[in-house]
DNA sequence: CATGAATGAGCATTCATTCAT
DNA sequence: GATGAATGAATGCTCATTCAT
């Protein structure tokens, strides 16, 4: 895997992940075949082999691109002066984030990471980045709720440790709605959200 | 003497049901192929298909099949008078039911019902199922929300209809924390789940 | 093979072929499975074996009770006293026999009497039905020009055994034109083929 | 040193097309199968899906290039002076070629054009092709009997289009002799039907 | 006679991966 | 770096046939 130009090979490396990323949102996990993200890419199927030792290897670089994003949303949090009103504010850039971005919209992005979780149920290597993942936002999420239980505003009974975990669960599940139920009004669940959390964490 | 019979037919039905729901739960919907869950069925290749019509035939039916069995939970709920009481006692079932039954430990039914929302957001057939599903279950919590709310027990201000999608959707996102954090306590954080519940539904 | 009651075992083989040319007729020799036959003659898979050794003793039964017919129509033609005009006027017939009849339409029946000689071509047993078959109506066929010849009706120059074997492969030529060209006129095609073989079997 | 060689990638098309011919003319259509033709192409199953879509493109292009023989022959004719000898004459052609050429003998290629033709009766796609290349052909020999007909040659109160017809189909039906009478002689058949054409044709 | 459960070889096709150029 | 030819195991599925009842 030595390149003349490591710049080089690391920017292909991204543009194979990014067409891979935009394989996974239209046909899934399941769907996409190494063919069609070398089309995508515009690259031939051998080539790939060249930036990336299997397809497996690509799910994997491509789980870890994909959750460093969600850290960046937790880090900004911490610095807020109230951590409830943080929290629920940061919410709010979710219910105008449905447009498309760079990864497509809202729901596609959900279900990816949903089976990127489901992926790491049977793969060890996913779970292995998933969980590394999770326990960084997890102790930035832990810290976040005992600065608010020390300025008093987070019920100080609250187990910081294990509310962060509940918290982390509830984020996940409202990633099933959009299947559930793809007509509701994600606004509306989102605003019940806030309000879910705020009572949740505010001290009696 | 002629036989027909008609409900041995769905007893081997049944049989290869519980044969694919083992092979599902050991290596995913994706790991899972046909000649799989025949050898574990015990049949030939080509009788699997006296059965069903397909695949995904298969997948359907066992998808149906796997969520008439949350349906039963929030039914017993709704007899209960203590609406927000009934809702905490019924996670308390979750605590211990952790050991296996037939099928499967708690944390490999979820991964697997967690596939079958994955495989709704790419498979039509399974997302009809699953929505159907969710409206049922949906209108039992709406009625159960209501009657709460009509005794006093639930926060009457809360629309009923979004709290009921937000309680399904923490549900749903319970069922990642096995994957993400293999050794939380799950007892530990159906309590909190309980006190989550709890602080959100009761009136101020 | 052996019944209690032979009349009744035959009548029902005459029931299986009937059915086993409609599916033939509509799906083709390629396209026709044992299943299809049982469920269109509304018997079980199983049954059909008591009546038939295999597939291919149905296509060959069926061979041969095609045939059949085919050889009434040239026994006709032989009684009449004048050669030339019994045939053309034999053809005349094929002009409004474009209508369904029990063995469906013309063009459907052509195409399944084609298939049957494709097959002849591979398979011996169908083979040798088909010559057999060919055998009985080409002697008739060549009585039938010797009668004419010597009734001075037909050019007595003409080989009448070569000329017989030219007369059937012209018939045959004819159930192509359905295929090659759907659109062209049925009666048209007739009338030239009368002109035509008036024209051969003339004396000069 | 972009290679890319679209030439190469017909030519092995064309290896393959060969090698399925061969297949076609030893076991028919019916008896084909792709593991046959790669193995008789000395290529991998796989491998075969990197030339051709599907079987039936397979079937498609083989009708396309066996058919396209079949022109050249007619346009031949097209260029004499006396239209009624030149038919007769490459139809002398007919009666030395039944020795192997690489397409194998007479009979066998026969029997190929006449699964070719059975096989268009059920499947759109090759009568699409077959219609196409008689719609060439007719218009090729329609042409040519409407110049027989200004020199005097042939009979001008015949219908140039459904003669052309008849004519077509008589060349189909001669491919039958072989199914129906493998043991008469092709030369004298031949020989016939230099008469019957030329007495179909002349004028009176 | 009659059923339909059961078989297993075979089929067209897919796909991650390798390799010569 | 880059191509695309080549592989071969695996997949979902079909079908003629057998057999216990």
């Amino acid at each position: 895997m030595r390149t003349l130009d490591p710049v080089k090979h690391a920017e292909k490396r991204g543009e194979i992940l990014l067409a891979a990323w935009r394989c996974l949102a239209k046909t899934g996990f399941r769907g996409t075949s190494t063919a069609d993200i070398c089309k995508e890419a515009g690259i031939s199927p051998g080539h790939l082999y060249h930036y990336f030792d299997s397809k497996e290897a690509i799910v994997t670089a491509l789980t870890a691109r994909g959750l460093e994003g969600a850290e960046a949303g937790f880090t900004e949090m911490m610095k807020s002066s109230n951590a409830l009103a943080a929290m629920i504010s940061e919410l709010d850039r979710h219910k105008t984030r449905h447009k498309t971005d760079k990864h497509g919209d809202y729901r596609t992005i959900s279900l990816v990471v949903l089976e990127m979780l489901v992926e790491a149920g049977r793969n060890p290597a996913i779970a292995k980045i998933i969980r590394a993942n999770t326990r960084k936002i997890k102790s930035l999420l832990v810290e976040f709720l005992k600065t608010g239980q020390e300025r008093g505003q987070i019920d100080p009974k609250l187990d910081a440790d294990v509310a962060a975990t509940l918290l982390l669960s509830v984020m996940d599940g409202m990633k099933t709605i959009g299947i559930r139920e793809p007509k509701s009004d994600p606004a509306r669940n989102i605003e019940y959200l806030q309000i879910l959390i705020s009572r949740f964490l505010s001290p009696p």
